[in-house]
RNA sequence: GGCCCCGUAGCCAAGUGGUAAGGCAGAGGUCUGCAAAACCUCCAUCACCAGUUCAAAUCUGGUCGGGGCCUCCA
């Protein structure tokens, strides 16, 4: 079995097969930083991340970029509005966006690129593209000619006829056809800008992502990912640019990631239903968000809402207590010298839902079976005397670390996550630890006096304000439910 | 209007030709002083209709319902 990808640009699975063996390029289309990342940022980011991950779980050496830009009219806009330089604003949100990424968990991109440091790359693209007769300079603006391009709208499968009745050209704009594209911006007054062969000017958006794919991927390269709010119009016309600049074809493989919803409803500014990052981890682990978008196939549109994060939130909890249960069987246990090979089966059913374009919620429901068997042997009589079950343990556990590890997953320290977790929802119940532990020794009194009475009522009384006791053999523990 | 996607159990969610993963919730059981947790068992014929096929949730056509893109957007 090997690796399948659905591919944008043919509206198919493929067989994914890099363009030199062994190696990917990869190029993510970042954020253009004006403001706080939001969920839907989280979902492409965490996303990618996964299929970095898996990727590299696959022994392919991946050169992964995912750009920053920060240049551009929203930035401009933003920037003026608070009166502080495009620059700064841009640095500002370049921060908090590494930030975010780094709360969520991210591994960091081979390259993070600024599309203001690739202003030459951008020139000279467009130079090969006015010098190609693809594009074509009007009063400081250089524009993309759609019409000379065959494969425009080859991504997104749409219609230029149709389009075009529908696209205008704005008050300012230069265009010969109202479907064109801006390569290159004029500077107006108060405007961050560059020398260029048509004057002061900066980059139309599109153009960046070619410029600095090419410059860390080469011209043609394997994988090239965004929301699917990318595929038109950015997509498409990083494709038509950069295509007819080098008459190669440009990335192999398009992958798009679903939306995010809120409540069933596009998350959107106006209906203020808009969560940042920020917002989100304030309520919820960031393993939680990760656990709960990788729940869904990424294609797949999510629906955020509280509901849905704290069912995740439930059941990233049964790993953690399934790898607690784990680790405290083995070290009670003697070391077995036996083998096992249901670390090995759980491994092969994880790849084969992975193969299949990134198939992260099946290969989830297989880890949960692998937890359901460590529970199962774990209290099965007479398990510290049998290394058979002792070494299925031993790999089933170890296969959960290792593909967890390929979805960012079950990295923490079982007991410290859960006590974390236990801790954060204690504090929605009005109670404090100590409040919880003297209870707790209360009770054990009245066991030892077997007035069960009064036991069951300290232990309903916790429980009606979400404290569930739970009595094990090494003394009572508690969990907030 | 054009293009595209979706509709699977109470909820979330995989599955795209061979008689439906997994999680949550629910029912019964084991364990327990009783519980909880854990484990075991049970719980859907896949929006609807008509076709194709030996065989369809999975293909085709249609109906109903929901959503997205077409302007900035992950």
């Amino acid at each position: 079995m090997s690796l399948r990808v659905y591919n944008t640009l043919s509206g198919r699975k493929e067989e994914f097969q890099p363009l030199q063996p062994g190696k990917v390029g990869m190029y993510i289309c970042g954020v253009t930083v004006y403001d706080y990342c939001h969920i839907g940022h989280a979902r492409a980011n965490i996303v990618f991340d996964i299929i970095y991950r898996y990727l590299r779980y696959l022994g392919y050496e991946v050169n992964y970029v995912r750009n920053y830009t920060d240049v551009d009219d929203k930035i401009i806009k933003r920037a003026n509005e608070r009166g502080i330089s495009s620059r700064e604003l841009a640095e500002e949100f370049i921060r908090a966006f590494d930030e975010d990424m780094d709360s969520l968990g991210l591994l960091p991109p081979t390259r993070q690129p600024k599309a203001t440091e690739h202003i030459d790359q951008v020139i000279g693209l467009v130079q090969r593209l006015v010098d190609r007769g693809l594009a074509y300079a009007a009063n400081g603006d250089v524009y993309f000619a759609v019409e000379k391009f065959p494969d425009y709208l080859k991504l997104s499968k749409r219609n230029m006829d149709e389009m075009r009745s529908g696209a205008r050209i704005a008050p300012g704009e230069h265009k010969r056809n109202p479907m064109d594209f801006a390569l290159w911006k004029a500077a107006k007054p108060g405007e961050p800008s560059w020398d260029s062969p048509w004057g002061p000017g900066r980059p139309g958006w599109h153009i960046e992502c070619s410029a600095m794919s090419m410059a860390y991927l080469g011209e043609s390269f394997d994988i090239h990912g965004g929301g699917k709010d990318l595929v038109f119009p950015h997509h498409e016309n990083e494709i038509a640019q950069s295509e007819g600049a080098t008459c190669q074809p440009y990335a192999k493989y398009w992958l798009h990631n679903g939306f995010v919803n809120v409540n069933q409803e596009k998350m959107s500014k106006s209906l203020g239903n808009f969560f940042t990052i920020r917002d989100i981890l304030q309520t919820y682990d960031a393993e939680v968000l990760r656990f709960f978008i990788l729940t869904a196939h990424y294609r797949s549109p999510i629906d955020f809402s509280d509901q849905n994060l704290q069912e995740a939130q439930v059941g990233l909890s049964r790993f953690y207590e399934g790898l607690q249960s784990a680790a405290e069987a083995l070290d009670a246990s003697p070391d077995s010298s036996a083998e096992s090979k249901e670390g090995a089966d759980l491994e092969a059913r994880f790849r084969e839902a992975m193969d299949d374009d990134f198939n992260t919620a099946a290969a989830i429901g297989h880890l949960f079976e692998g937890v359901r068997t460590i529970n199962r042997l774990v209290t099965e009589k007479g398990f510290r005397k049998s290394p058979d079950k002792i070494a299925a343990v031993r790999e089933l556990r170890a296969a959960l670390l290792r593909l967890g590890d390929v979805l960012g997953l079950f990295g923490s320290e079982p007991a410290e996550w859960l006590q974390r977790l236990n801790l954060a929802l204690l504090k929605n119940t009005g109670l404090t630890e100590a409040d919880v532990q003297q209870a707790i020794e209360e009770r054990q009194a009245a066991r030892r006096d077997k007035d069960f009475a009064r036991s069951d009522r300290i232990r309903d009384e916790l429980a009606a304000k979400g404290v569930q006791l739970l009595d094990g053999p090494q003394g009572t523990t508690w969990k907030v439910r």
